[in-house]
DNA sequence: GCCAACGTTGGC
DNA sequence: GCCAACGTTGGC
């Protein structure tokens, strides 16, 4: 069992689109960066905890969990002209890019902000907090996931 | 909207 | 394979 943290514009897809999605489950598609698909593709299994993260809003936050329903299959976005993650080099042969299906397991009654997590000496390690990141999908390690888990229930 | 920090591309 | 130029991310 590991653990990872997903972004997402809320704008976009946000925690409550999962909450109300056909099975509360998403397809996790448009992954375009290489170091994030390696995870994607080679580490991320069937049952997987992911922490849920709302970036590029007002209050960037860890808001909720999903938990990883399937494990690597391939977008095929990717070689779809009319979608806004076309990509033409990727070869239906040879695809680049892969996706994972999430479901919803909880929203957090109170969003865990940037700030906070930035200013907890427990979570100093942690890669959403570690400068120069910028990480769609990454690894999270047991102890920062049960602290959060922590945080969320006292608050 | 700005811009720092990364990532990617492509000429050489 | 280097690296300059360009593109993107994402907090502020």
């Amino acid at each position: 069992m590991k653990y990872w943290l997903m972004k997402s514009e809320p704008d976009e897809f946000s925690i409550d689109d999962l909450l109300n999605a056909e099975k509360q489950t998403t397809a996790w598609q448009g992954i375009r960066n290489y170091q994030a698909r390696n995870f994607l593709r080679d580490d991320v299994q069937l049952n997987d905890l992911v922490l849920f993260y709302h970036s590029s809003c007002k209050v960037p936050a860890i808001v909720g969990v999903a938990k990883i329903t399937q494990a690597a299959s391939i977008d095929i976005t990717a070689f779809d002209i009319q979608s806004k993650y076309y990509d033409a080099k990727s070869d239906p042969n040879n695809p680049r890019w892969f996706q994972v299906d999430l479901s919803y397991v909880e929203k957090f009654a109170k969003q865990l902000t940037l700030t906070e997590l930035k200013a907890d000496p427990a979570l100093a390690e942690m890669v959403l907090v570690t400068k120069g990141t910028r990480l769609s999908v990454q690894p999270v390690t047991e102890q920062e996931f049960m602290h959060i888990k922590r945080l969320a229930q006292a608050s």
